[in-house]
DNA sequence: AAACGATACTTAACATGTTAAATGTATCCG
DNA sequence: CGGATACATTTAACATGTTAAGTATCGTTT
């Protein structure tokens, strides 16, 4: 249906090249949020390195301190971190004593997790040059700003939240 | 709907917890941007994974289509990726003959790359679905929005161009 | 209670992200 | 010319992302 070769046409800036009918690659809006994350990240990066801590390990330690205690799944989802990554970065930080874990005695399934002592003194270390960061980063972009921007980012998420992920041709579409 | 519990502190929404005085953790911008990118990757994967490539295989492809040749460094930065990724998955694609590589003669250290006819077939496989998916987030999200919140990416990558990684306490400030 | 299916992780396997080090070339400079 | 430097790319090593399998436990059904 519809084959629109529109040609020689309309808003493309693509520069030759071999055509292939598609939008200027550096213009798609996943490249515009990876290169934006990483120009925050950036930031953060080497302050969390100097305390040993990896982007991921940080934001567990972050989920963590604001809660008693959390199990694994739920961890997961606040973190925003796939299981297998959690599972590894978990026993990771258990081994340095960062946080402690306990199964759940009612289910022998599940295992919570809580940021421990020593876990704490770390967070109190990084947590005021991180914030210093913040601060600075809202200073520059304009606290309304960055404000509006999230806020569109969550509306954003919110928009593809109930879409599937596009399969091929695949009948089930009820469940 | 989640149950608000006002504590009585300023702004912090942080649920108790044991207290490392910090912003809450979901509503970072690190977070938001993470969130929001994940939310379109997940459109994208499914359909790129059934043509046996992944994201940043994807990438590459698009970059070359969109030239005659490059070369490696100058892909890497069009591609957004760091030399070593972008070492392995060229390796891997000209060993699937969707590229074409030759190192440069006037100086033999660089080496250009080009996408090959069997590469471009493929993204001519590709680019019809991606395109589809690609104007389904559009319709849902507004297009005059989605340019809006492009833009508001693009400046906050500026603000934070100039601005130098954190580092300890180095004072290498000049040059 | 044994069988079956669902759940909560964990492991495995492969690809990429991230930093540091290695390799091979090119360039500069005495 | 020869040695020190800089540069382009690759390799190495470790951490995470991503999907698929595996393991243990729980619930339910018969």
């Amino acid at each position: 249906m519809a084959k629109k070769k529109s040609h020689d046409s309309s808003d493309d800036g693509a520069p030759a090249g071999r055509s292939v009918p598609m939008r200027e690659f550096s213009r798609s809006l996943p490249m515009s949020l990876l290169r934006a994350r990483e120009a925050v990240m950036r930031q953060f990066r080497p302050s969390l390195r100097q305390h040993g801590l990896t982007e991921q390990q940080w934001r567990i330690l972050r989920a963590l301190a604001a809660i008693e205690v959390i199990e694994v799944t739920e961890l997961a989802r606040t973190a925003f971190l796939l299981g297998p990554s959690l599972s590894r970065i978990l026993r990771d930080l258990e081994a340095r004593h960062l946080i402690e874990r306990r199964t759940v005695k009612t289910d022998q399934r599940r295992s919570t997790v809580s940021i421990s002592e020593k876990g704490l003194k770390l967070m109190a270390a990084v947590a005021p040059s991180s914030e210093a960061i913040y601060a600075d980063i809202t200073r520059r972009y304009g606290a309304r700003k960055l404000a509006e921007l999230q806020q569109m980012l969550g509306e954003l998420e919110n928009s593809l939240a109930g879409l599937r992920p596009q399969e091929e041709t695949d009948a089930t579409a009820d469940e």
